[in-house]
DNA sequence: ACCTATAATGTAATAACATAACGATCAGGA
DNA sequence: TCCTGATCGTTATGTTATTACATTATAGGT
């Protein structure tokens, strides 16, 4: 069980405006959404989101400069994570793969290669939209 | 061997300054780098760039919004390119991994997801700049 | 309660990255 | 020649992200 973390008002207000999101969101589109909430600059979105990365609860899609909320945000035991992102609905599928980390872990072994961060994003049509 | 492409005057001159690079370059820095050379709009350096992506010629490195010449040009065998980015001096390591690629692919089919395109980048400090 | 250090916030301005829209030009094939 | 498709030039605009600086909130020690 993860312990729970105290999150901020604006982090709060980010991660809720992601979290019922039913896909990745830009961090201008959060904003839009929050101004009601009285955000009014961009910088309000892209610290909490700092923060949210941080702490697990969000991840950036860097392939399509966008936020995602985690699916398992309490499974903390997978190292790298991978992405499927439907370019037709926007959805977007995580996954681990023990076997495309070690792949990875090895080669920066082998190539002295001190790894801070992979990203892995898959894009393509998702099995709902392909059969629609 | 790979046939020789001709290129237009604009993506020989884009091609030219990313050759000559030791790194990865922005479009900006590459637009600053052709102004000499009668560029005068973003525009020129990005639908070059399309090009020479499409040609195969040219990666483009997602998490960091730059654009690399291929290393193997010639080499057509490999599907998935997996890149390995210093965050010190920004040199760039390419390399294909032919398990990592039937995992991705693997789960794609077993998802009914239809994968158009793979991005896989790993940021961390080369074994030089670790060294030093 | 008070101080203090750290984190979080508000705001304006600007930097950095990328594309839309339109018209002109050029090269090759019918 | 005429058509067609690709490329190019140019302006404007859209989108994403950060710098800089001032202010406010919060937790911990005394």
């Amino acid at each position: 069980m993860a312990e729970t973390r105290e999150l901020t008002k604006n982090q709060a207000l980010v991660f809720g405006v992601l979290s019922k999101a039913d896909g990745p969101l830009s961090a201008y589109s959060m904003l839009d959404q929050l101004r009601e909430h009285g955000f009014r600059a961009p910088l309000q979105v892209y610290r909490a989101l700092e923060k949210l990365v941080e702490f697990g609860l969000v991840h950036r899609l860097e392939s399509i400069n966008s936020f995602v909320a985690c699916t398992h945000p309490h499974d903390h035991s997978h190292g790298l994570i991978a992405f499927a992102i439907c370019e037709t609905c926007g959805a977007v599928d995580e996954f681990s793969d023990e076997i495309v980390e070690q792949r990875l872990t090895g080669w920066s072994r082998n190539n002295n290669f001190q790894l801070a961060k992979t990203t892995i994003e898959m894009r393509g049509v998702c099995a709902n939209c392909s059969s629609a």
